[in-house]
DNA sequence: GCAATATATGTCAGACTCTGCCACATGACA
DNA sequence: TGTCATGTGGCAGAGTCTGACATATATTGC
């Protein structure tokens, strides 16, 4: 890894990590561009060169998320059952979410901390996952060897419903990420139990 | 209904299909509210002052249809089991969209061959419906009794999934709205059949 | 090491969205 | 008809985001 990646790289933590605190403390609103660059001496210019959009920046988690499930899902053994796959897919990033660094997890944290106290960018997060779903139904049905149906949405629907489920309902807000993992791991059995039995054949 | 109410409602309505046909026409983000407020020959000031934002015009049904499915649920009978109400709830808002007048139809199908044709449009469409979803779900852990929780929320979400997917995916492209709604009806029966009886209990 | 090249950054001008403010016109109501 | 309430236009300005060009800094091959 050159010099010049390394740089950019710390750039665009230093980025992060300046608006997130910012945007923590004055609100995302209330926080310019500008303040975001001069925070980190660079030019507002650059900014944008690392994110396409103030709000990109937040939603950066979502699109590693993103990467992720698809690689693993692509990995899931051919004959396994689609939902099944699906939730394997889901343990695995949870398993991720645990295993991440304390500095990245910090991160996270403030992401989500964020979110709760600005509606428009929780409600922009889950839009964003729409494409996901889409990825995501393209990979279910060819596994099942049909076009993109219902049923294909469905599968990727019903898994996808238990991690948001358990992202957005916060009973005790100041939990750490564990918590909030124990929660998505247990409305995921939750969903398991509600389905019949061989309902995604 | 008094003079100044018609001109408010007409300039409205005047201001959505301009929009919808510009959109359409060349492209949601090549636009400009200039032009909109051009073509219906009032001031950019006056649009803002319609609608809160460009984007606000398009989810204009969105929030009607929010207000529809809060209002159903709520005439729902209390011993009814949960799941069954937001069924019903749905098929409610189905019919509405079958007995709309077709100008109505008309614009509500622009709104929707919009979003094919602006994925940013449709993702935030669904950011939206997070908050739909929220109220719904407070909605429901009320007449179950118990605080929000996570299958009130799972109540929710499995139902509006249909709702979702039958809306998203579009088997036939140029189909009208009866289509649509028979696409949606279908998908919330294959939901139904999908869940263990007893499940929401 | 040194040139040649590629890439990242800064600066500047400008388009577009959206808001606050004030003056003006038009509908409502006595 | 006169007064009041409300909708509108125009303007100034903040904030986001983009394109173009020049400059500084890595990388690569010699």
């Amino acid at each position: 890894m050159g010099l010049r990646e390394r740089k950019k790289e710390k750039t665009r933590l230093a980025l992060m990590d300046a608006a997130l605190d910012l945007f923590l403390e004055q609100g995302y609103d209330s926080t310019t561009v500008d303040q975001i660059a001069g925070a980190v001496d660079v030019s507002p210019r650059t900014f944008f060169r690392y994110f396409t959009s103030k709000d990109h920046l937040v939603y950066w988690y979502h699109d590693q998320n993103e990467e992720t499930m698809l690689e693993t899902l692509a990995s899931r053994p051919p004959g396994e059952p689609p939902f099944a796959s699906m939730t394997h897919t889901l343990r695995a990033l949870l398993q991720d979410m645990r295993d991440a660094t304390p500095t990245d997890t910090e991160r996270f944290l403030k992401v989500r901390r964020l979110m709760d106290a600005t509606p428009q960018l929780a409600a922009h997060w889950i839009g964003r996952s729409v494409e996901t779903e889409r990825r995501l139904v393209e990979a279910i049905a060819t596994r099942r060897g049909v076009d993109p149906d219902p049923l294909s949405h469905l599968i990727v629907t019903f898994a996808l419903a238990a991690m948001r489920v358990g992202f957005e309902c916060r009973p005790a807000d100041q939990g750490g990420v564990q918590e909030m993992v124990s929660r998505i791991e247990e409305t995921l059995r939750l969903v398991e139990r509600s389905l019949r039995p061989g309902w995604d054949a």
